[in-house]
DNA sequence: CTCCGTGCAAATACTTTGCAAAGCG
DNA sequence: CGCTTTGCAAAGTATTTGCACGGAG
């Protein structure tokens, strides 16, 4: 079917990007990623990109924390984890509402449940360890 | 402590009118709720009255859905459902992550969880009516 | 009088989009 | 050759912020 393959190479190089990181990157951060190979890559094509493959499964959105949208390469179900203080966001390797479950769920709530997102919040182990440093309130995020 | 109660009437406004509806408003939405009563009211005021609720702990945003963000005047865990027709928000009440289950949590990832948000995905009874009718793809979503 | 809160408008920040040129089968 | 993808820059949208004014203790 798909004669006319849609897969140039830089839409390839994002998707490998996004694959290739456990950051859960934004938008911005593949187009920096990709400067040095792609000196020439603009910001709005992997804008276009980034949308495009959520469109078509191949990644999902994170979300928008501290005002950017992140990516996600990895489509299989597990939560997140977000960091309040640097805004990181790290895998949770569990699966929390299988398919069986939604299924449940949507017979006691009426609407038609076909994914769900768990996120948690807090702070990941390395802003633990500034803390140790700092009595004081310090720069709240990012 | 207080002596200088931090309760203008606008602000008392906003706070009421995020408590008093289900929809989880938009900074918008609440603008042009408080239109009628409060004809002077800026829109700037409400995006920094609703932001400063979220800091003290009187409302809670629940994400960017569809470029703006919604926020919820119920701060006692519970999750959300969001249409992916029309962006709706409604609540599910159950509270899937309790404190206790957190700190559980915590014990085996390293982060300090501290809270947690569950959002579901899926179409509501109202568009899954208006499917009814439509054979074809129609308008996607909002 | 002294603060706090606000309206207004300008400034930001992120994301989307139109269009002509470049890429690739 | 014809359709797809891109770079660039302009446009769009949501949110934040500076500043002087208005209100309440």
């Amino acid at each position: 079917m798909a004669r006319r393959e849609n897969f140039s190479q830089k839409r390839v190089a994002i998707l490998n990007a996004l694959r290739g990181t456990t950051v859960h990157p934004t938008a911005e951060w593949v187009y920096t990623a990709l400067q040095p190979q792609y000196p020439d890559l603009s910001l709005g094509t992997v804008y276009r990109n980034l949308k495009r493959f959520c469109a078509e499964g191949r990644a999902v959105s994170v979300g928008v924390i501290n005002g950017q949208e992140h990516f996600d390469g990895t489509v299989v179900p597990h939560a997140h984890f977000v960091c309040t203080k640097c805004g990181a966001v790290l895998d949770v390797q569990k699966d929390f509402f299988g398919p069986e479950k939604l299924r449940q769920l949507s017979q006691h709530t009426g609407q038609r449940i076909e994914s769900a997102s768990v996120t948690f919040q807090g702070v990941c182990e390395s802003c633990q360890k500034h803390e140790l440093g700092e009595t004081q309130a310090g720069i709240p995020a990012q």
